[in-house]
DNA sequence: GCAAACCTTGACATCACTGTAACGTTGCCT
DNA sequence: AGGCAACGTTACAGTGATGTCAAGGTTTGC
């Protein structure tokens, strides 16, 4: 398929698309006219790139990542290397305190919000005409 | 205190604190001499900033959103802008959606970890001399 | 009084986008 | 066949958060 297709299909900008094959994440084919060809497996490839980095894992990381995520159901690692084994040790750990912290934040914003409402409420209770 | 204490306690470096403060998140003082001098709250506010960054939210939101996170604890709301409502629900969907997402790579590199160790122990045993 | 440690501003680099200009290709309609 | 919209291409510039470094002033400790 061609970059607007897969750009609809996992609703990432055509621009992104490019700039992720910049970095070495995905190498999709050429056709004569120099256009860009994608295979359909990249379509599940861009949505995790997409996941990892919304993760905050930077693109140089993710092309270490990927090959192992690629793994369709029983995950069997070929060359278990300890590098890399570290590495996802290390992002998955950072992974877990990013979310505590979005948790802790998510939580204040949500109890400030409820104040909010409260607030609303009471203004409009007492303007109410007795 | 001066900048150098105020980094090193809430391990922010310099240059992010003066960053900040380039961005109207924090406005310390300043001595005779030119040094800032940042007095003690701040050490809690700029932590909360870098959550608020590590959150994925931007520094321009970040101002909008502080002074409602300054609430002690008893939260009153005292002009309940409805558009800021809107901000601040907005973000904080986008903060559920984005650990949702971080919970699901979590999971699958945790899996895959799990999956390189078991790979190192069948290839420790099998290279186990008999 | 001198060096190390600290502070200042300013400039340039990086990373992940994001926008846009300038231009080629394809598909469709009349 | 002409024309035009939709789509593709490269290339360069800008942004936001951050790193790094240079050149210089201040403080502190020996």
């Amino acid at each position: 398929m061609k970059i607007g297709e897969l750009a609809k299909r996992t609703e990432v900008p055509t621009r992104m698309l490019r700039y992720y094959e910049e970095q070495g994440l995905i190498t999709p084919q050429r056709q004569q006219n120099g256009y860009r060809e994608y295979d359909e497996y990249l379509v599940d490839r861009v949505k995790k790139i997409r996941g990892l980095l919304d993760s905050g894992i930077p693109t140089r990381i993710i092309g270490d990542m990927l090959p192992c995520l690629n793994q369709p159901q029983e995950i069997v690692v070929a060359d278990p290397d300890p590098e890399l084994r570290e590495l996802l040790v290390r992002e998955r750990d950072r992974m877990a305190e990013r979310m505590a912290l979005l948790e802790h934040h998510c939580h204040a914003l949500t109890q400030y919000i409820a104040a909010m409402d409260r607030s609303i409420d009471a203004t409009t209770v007492s303007r109410r005409p007795r």
